[in-house]
DNA sequence: CTTGTTTCCGAAAGCGCTTTCGGAATAAGC
DNA sequence: GCTTATTCCGAAAGCGCTTTCGGAAACAAG
């Protein structure tokens, strides 16, 4: 362990040419199998491992790709990055290659940062997430045929790869499972729809009040931004209306974590007064009060999977054909409940009198 | 947007020598300024970049810093590990360098994975988290004089750099803050002790407890996994004894929810029949129910100042010189209350006629 | 035994940058 | 005006590996 082998001290013990060593540990196969074993044992025997930095530079393979990181990182709306990265980090190793983050400041620094970083020969590849609804970093790589994968939709998904939950079906299936319940008045709290996966929730909302025969009403959709306090003000504030609603529809559990906070605020009881239903299905959901009942997405190997797609692509595939929808599950907790019925009793009273 | 520029080209361009246009670029002190502006003007218009593989190789340094991810990422263990890579790579990306992020998958295999990535280049400084009570990482990079620096510290820990929150004296405060309360008999729900955080919590605890004169009792100390499953079989064990803690110490937030839910199991309620205090300060824990009392620590820029420690170790500066400890405050919320007393009617009964 | 093939390895040119060294050109010193 | 210092740039050798090309040696074919 003096000094870090190399090549040409390998070649030299061996009596060989460096660039013999070299095909004979890559396995050309105009090598012998009598010095390709014997290379192959001294380079284990002495520890050699060639240098990553070289070698990337000189086959101009990067042998790394990078990930992405949403902004919004003061809230808590990031609990999976971790368990995405770990399955990132997991099929990247068994090549041999890196996982690089990083995370961009402003939304238009960010397609500056992504320009240098494909083009300054770091990366093979790239996964994006959480893609806004006309997302300018999708067209960039695109333009640039750089191999990449987003974890999540953006508007047109015809041409390139990614991995996403079908969260429209989800809000189609929450909706009709609350009518189901009696709601007729079904808050939705959402959050800016520039994030595409916002707008897809909506859709899902909106198109299943309709076939619902309920009419839209737009005083009972709020946009909010992606927090727990972006919930319960949101949900405070349709709550203190005069046609308050019974149920309420969260783009994300942690909104839904400010709405059930909102309306216990108010002395009513989420699950028996008022219904709440989140998406996510964050581990973190059953312990809430009441816990929650949400949309739980397969989340298992998303990271393993992202990455094994992104491989795929960088080795020659077609980004169309990798293209996979999820599904996710209504996870009936205690947050969720037929309509509250008042009797003639309570008939007149505000809710707050109720208590 | 031909082909990406290059040195070469740059100074066919200028008319100048590669070395020449490099060392202007590099304010080197060797090239006059009008040169040295004349190069640095026809770079930025031109859109030249050095390359970073090559500027790696060449000058020895890597350029990058890794982030090892402690593992048990099955568990929702890991909620600020997003926060914290923001904030690492916020401070790398201002000079420049890449961040890194690996995930070993047995604790062997990452002294061998960790050996491999120092030697291989790939980086110039790791950032450890969740040392072991004896972290062989620990050694093996202080015997290859590598930079790094480690999120929490390990059992000797005078001669690196860490960032930690000194959870001990968070332990005693909750401890005395119970004690206060009344509480005479508080069960430890703790972690495995090889992880060092959780030797010097349990430290805490024991040393707090024989301050205020009670005897340590093993029977209350249970070390279970990190999870909210642990948490809740733990304390649901501890409260299905004979002489039931009247309050619960837990070593996580995560494990805290579980007791939260082990004590509402049994018909009681948190913070008015058993106390429970987590420790972490989670966002999400302020929606438990009841919200959690917890010994918040802080966690606002502990990324950044991880980051700009390790660099400036790697700079030349003395690890020694980089060790900071911040201290955990008490965040009173709903699940701490005073020892309950039993009226003359209940005392009797056991917990489960109470209700 | 000659000619034509294969097999296998050495030589050398990169990959795109950095950095040391030496020397021509210019300025300073007397 | 000549010597001694400075200033500034060119030349060249790396960094540690890969990959193409050509040719000597070994083999097969006639």
């Amino acid at each position: 362990m003096t000094q870090r082998m190399s090549l040409k001290k390998l070649a030299a013990h061996l009596g060989l040419t460096e660039g013999t060593v070299s095909r004979a540990l890559n396995n050309y196969p105009d090598i012998s199998q009598k010095t390709r074993d014997r290379v192959q044992q001294a380079a284990s025997e002495l520890g050699y491992r060639a240098n990553p930095l070289a070698r990337r530079l000189a086959t101009g393979i990067a042998e790394a790709v990078a990930y992405i990181m949403p902004e919004n990182h003061s809230t808590i709306s990031e609990p999976f990055v971790a368990q995405l990265l770990a399955g990132l980090g997991e099929t990247l190793s068994e090549r041999g290659w890196d996982l690089l983050v990083t995370q961009s400041v402003s939304a238009e620094e960010e397609a500056d940062m992504l320009h240098r970083l494909i083009t300054s020969g770091r990366v093979s590849g790239v996964v994006l997430s959480r893609p806004l609804k006309n997302d300018a970093r999708i067209k960039l790589l695109q333009k640039a045929k750089f191999p990449f994968i987003v974890h999540g939709r953006s508007v047109e998904y015809q041409d390139y790869a990614w991995y996403d939950v079908d969260s429209k079906a989800a809000f189609v299936a929450a909706v009709d499972h609350l009518v189901a319940l009696g709601h007729a008045r079904i808050g939705f709290i959402g959050a800016p729809t520039y994030y595409n996966f916002a707008q897809m929730r909506l859709d899902g909302y909106k198109e299943a009040i309709v076939n619902n025969g309920l009419p839209v009403d737009p005083d009972l959709i709020q946009i909010t931004e992606l927090s727990d306090d972006g919930g319960e003000l949101a949900a405070g504030d349709l709550l203190d209306r005069k046609h308050a609603p019974t149920a309420f529809l969260c783009v994300t559990d942690t909104q839904a974590f400010g709405a059930l906070a909102a309306i216990r605020a108010r002395g009513l009881v989420p699950g028996k007064h008022v219904s709440v239903i989140g998406y996510d299905g964050l581990r973190f959901s059953r312990h809430t009060n009441p816990p929650l009942t949400t949309m739980a997405q397969p989340q298992a190997h998303s990271g393993r999977l992202l990455g094994d797609m992104l491989l795929a692509i960088i080795d020659g595939g077609d980004p169309k054909d990798f293209q996979v929808l999820r599904s996710a599950e209504l996870m009936r907790r205690k947050s969720d409940g037929p309509v509250w019925v008042e009797t003639s009793e309570t008939m007149s009273k505000t809710w707050e009198e109720q208590t």
